[in-house]
DNA sequence: TCAATCACG
DNA sequence: ACGTACGTGATTGAG
């Protein structure tokens, strides 16, 4: 039997350093050497041949070597937070793929692997993988090295042969050839001005340190013998410093490392780390209850084809898929109902599934106690918590995967409810998440009108136009290449024309369009290029996109996400309806083809500044909230304060540039940032303003304070609703990537609570609608789109913009401007005063 | 599949 | 000294 031993710490800090730190979990866990490591023992597993494999870990402080001496390792640095903070994490990877830790108390990973080394049993071939060079000294006709090289994508396998090879020297001699040659990693300091090819050449001849010195005489290079008598103390310590021990307490078990398979959980365990990209190579694995731990406790159900009686407890569903649901009235008896399931049922995404009413719905209770994941699984959820195996007796596939689901789902509810109590976020999930999941479902299916002949319209006006741009931006060049390519662009502008490159990316030259903006003034065909891309970019997106997302019943039917975003804020793709253009002239022609439906009228309600509104109130700084209930307009009096002048004399680029700066404060700002923005000002006058606005408002700075100081001690920071965002990169070693999280940290307080407080009123705002006839169509994060008969336009007007104020009790109040118009890019002010 | 770009709030 | 504004989704070109 082949069997691997890892040396643990050398590949873990060879992973660290070789791959990316961009390696992370949604969730900001650096999981770079996690990755490289498992996909190292993926790569030893990958065979039909009987092995074994294990880890080896150093087992507390050596002694015998600090005692020689004393500086012994003195070099490694502390090991790193990023990979501090994955240690653990391997632990639990190993332990899912049935892979043994082995240590000895006292005794390094290298004294142990020695010992190992010397101790096969009949019958088994050792490979030791390892990233440096200290085991070589082990290889012989059974014991051989696998090396990683290239970081960890590639090995190398070393037998007697390659050692000599490399080294020039045998496996036996390599503690000699340390000793001479010194190694700066274990600290070991060799002979001065003795190399790789001295150490081979006289170790050639001598065979080992000990006779070198006895026939210091024979050595025919005067400097070399000069070296080596003045380094001799120094080489005999080395010497005993590069040996290693073969006394460890241990013993060579082959049935403790003989892999059988992993253990059911790998699944889930990968899965948690996001190593999708692995999981192809796992599954390849065989399976096993693993003898090393208990075996998984299982949960048996039992299905039963009778009609679902009627209970008064809610009901644990999902669908088998023809229209039948199993439901779980206990966690072990399932039942198969193609009944009206009216009763309140537990699910797991019960929009998705079309439940309204649901009772509890874990999907969304696993979004508020985590959100930012990207994905909520439940079957992931079910192995966080460590919730038994499900296993159902059924012949049915769909019939087996649905009662588990159904199992899984009612055996969840009680441990996430608990959760959302203690987290306090009980009253956000029943009275706002929950409800708005049957809002949003309600939206989807009513879908936006869209009026086809007006999107073709302007699809043909736009195709005109880039066609004349084309043939313009040619000519200008002098021959036809791929606008649409940025690396074929930044080659002609920047190369053939010979433009000053304005920035860079990653992979050439920059070619957005700020740096279009900048060359523009000298270089014409910068400004077509703008154009160009403006164009295009409507007519893939939104002409062409669109047209081809109306459904029959002529509309578009968006998906709203519920789960997706780290702040709470809803999103909408498939196509996404909250990014249709309306800042240009020929985008609001777009927006144009949003109509209402025959007989009545769109009415668009926004939230006017809730964001600098919800600042106001939760720092609680005069300045701003006598700015709001003054009816002030805000950039102005942020430009009178930042800019030190009259209100009446703020000028309209003095606004603008207020205007960046409040956003700015909501984003987490920087000078930099903030002058990239403004253009034409230097990152030192930015910093002015930021500093400016700092002392004007200073209870926003305060606030700013006190959010870091919260976040970074428990770890997340909370919205008015108490809705949270965890932030770990507060806790990285990177400075950069720290201020970031004061960014995230600050931001998610203001967009969540703004995200907060549009969903309480479109929770409160559906059924009143409903009764008056009216259809809400669409969020788009501060604004409400209605579809509205003519006759009640203003009582819908009214009734919206009572409703959006009242979600929230705010100070300054909330404010809500409604417009109204048959076509979306064209709404008008509807004035309600009185 | 990723990076660049750009549409919206 | 160093890298830099928050949150999304769709399209495109290129490896």
């Amino acid at each position: 039997m082949r069997v691997y031993l890892i040396d643990g710490y050398s590949l873990l800090y060879r992973a660290f350093y070789a791959l990316p730190q961009s390696i992370a979990t949604s969730g900001g866990l650096p999981t770079n050497a996690l990755y490289g490591f498992t996909s190292m023992v993926l790569k030893l597993l990958d065979t039909d041949e009987e092995v074994g494999i294990g880890v080896v870990w150093d087992g507390g402080m050596p002694k015998f070597r600090t005692e020689v001496f004393p500086e012994y390792k003195a070099q490694r640095s502390a090991m790193p937070e990023e990979l501090k903070a994955q240690l653990d994490h391997l632990d639990e990877i190993l332990e899912a793929m049935n892979i043994p830790a082995i240590r000895a108390e006292g005794y390094e990973a290298d004294d142990v692997l020695a010992t190992l080394s010397k101790r096969l049993p009949e019958g088994v071939e050792l490979m030791i993988v390892t990233g440096d060079q200290d085991a070589m000294q082990l290889v012989n006709g059974r014991v051989k090295v696998l090396r990683t090289t290239r970081g960890v994508s590639e090995t190398k396998s070393y037998g007697r042969n390659e050692v000599i090879e490399e080294y020039g020297v045998t496996p036996e001699q390599i503690p000699d050839y340390k000793a001479l040659t010194g190694d700066p990693s274990d600290n070991i300091p060799g002979v001065r001005g003795i190399g790789p090819k001295g150490a081979a050449g006289l170790l050639q001849k001598f065979g080992t340190v000990e006779n070198i010195y006895e026939n210091l005489e024979e050595v025919s290079a005067k400097g070399t013998r000069k070296k080596l008598e003045e380094g001799r103390e120094s080489a005999l310590m080395s010497l005993e410093l590069a040996r290693m021990r073969f006394d460890a307490p241990v013993e060579f078990d082959p049935e403790a490392v003989r892999f059988e398979g992993v253990s059911p959980q790998t699944g889930e365990v990968l899965r948690r780390y996001e190593f999708r990209s692995l999981e192809p190579r796992f599954a390849a694995l065989p399976v096993t209850g693993g003898e090393a731990m208990p075996a998984p406790e299982r949960l048996t159900v039992r299905v039963s084809e009778e009609p679902l009686e009627l209970s008064f407890e809610p009901v644990a569903a999902a669908p088998v898929g023809d229209g039948r649901w199993c439901a779980a009235a206990g966690t072990d008896e399932v039942r198969i109902s193609s009944e009206e399931p009216d009763l309140p049922l537990r699910v797991h995404d019960a929009k998705g599934f079309g439940v309204r009413g649901a009772a509890f719905d874990t999907y969304l209770a696993a979004y508020l106690i985590k959100p930012g994941l990207g994905g909520y699984e439940l079957e992931t959820l079910a192995a966080d918590r460590r919730l038994p195996e499900v296993v159902v007796e059924h012949e049915d596939p769909g019939v087996r995967n649905a009662a588990r689901r159904a199992a899984l789902v009612q055996a969840l509810t009680p441990l996430l409810e608990g959760e959302l109590e203690k987290m306090g976020l009980a009253r956000l999930y029943y009275d706002v998440e929950l409800p708005l999941a049957d809002v949003l479902g309600s939206l989807e299916r009513v879908g936006m009108p869209v009026d086809a002949d007006t999107l073709r319209e302007v699809g043909r006006e736009i195709q005109g136009r880039i066609e004349g741009l084309e043939e313009s931006i040619y000519g200008d060049v002098g021959h036809p290449f791929n606008i649409g390519s940025p690396k074929q662009l930044g080659e002609v502008l920047f190369v053939e024309m010979g433009i000053p490159p304005v920035r860079k990316t990653k992979t050439g030259f920059s070619t957005d369009a700020r740096v279009l903006q900048q060359l523009s003034i000298e270089h014409p065909v910068a400004d077509k290029i703008i154009r160009y891309r403006e164009l295009t970019k409507l007519r893939g997106t939104y002409v062409d996109g669109l047209l081809g997302l109306i459904s029959e019943d002529g509309r578009i039917h968006t998906t709203l996400n519920q789960t997706t975003t780290a702040t709470g804020r809803i999103s909408s793709d498939s196509p996404n309806l909250q990014n249709i253009p309306v800042r240009t002239e020929l985008g609001a022609r777009i927006r144009d083809a949003f109509t209402a439906s025959p007989g009545r009228e769109l009415v668009v309600a926004d939230y006017s500044q809730i964001e600098l509104r919800i600042l106001a109130h939760m720092t609680g700084e005069p300045a701003l909230v006598e700015a709001f209930t003054g009816g002030e307009d805000v950039h102005t009096r942020t430009a009178a304060e930042v800019f030190d002048v009259r209100p009446e004399s703020v000028t309209p680029e003095l606004r603008r540039r207020a205007k960046m700066v409040n956003f700015g404060i909501i984003y987490g700002i920087s000078g930099f940032g903030l002058a990239s923005r403004l253009g034409n000002v230097h990152p030192a006058e930015a910093d002015r303003y930021i500093k400016r606005y700092m002392e004007r408002y200073p209870k926003v700075t305060e606030f700013m304070r006190a959010t870091l100081e919260e976040a970074e001690e428990v770890g997340y920071s909370t919205t008015l609703f108490g809705r949270r965002r965890y932030v770990p990169e507060l806790q990285n070693s990177n400075k950069n990537v720290r201020k970031l999280g004061e960014r995230l940290a600050f931001n998610a307080r203001v967009q969540g609570t703004a995200a907060d407080i549009i969903k309480v009123a479109m929770v409160d705002l559906h059924p009143r609608l409903t009764s008056l006839g009216a259809d809400m169509l669409m969020q788009v994060h501060d604004e409400l789109v209605f579809d509205v008969d003519r006759r009640r336009v203003e009582e819908v007007a009214r009734l919206a913009a009572e409703r959006m104020v009242a979600a929230y009790d705010l100070d300054p109040p909330l404010e809500v401007e409604v417009k109204v118009g048959e076509r979306w890019g064209r709404v008008r002010d509807l004035p309600l005063d009185g």
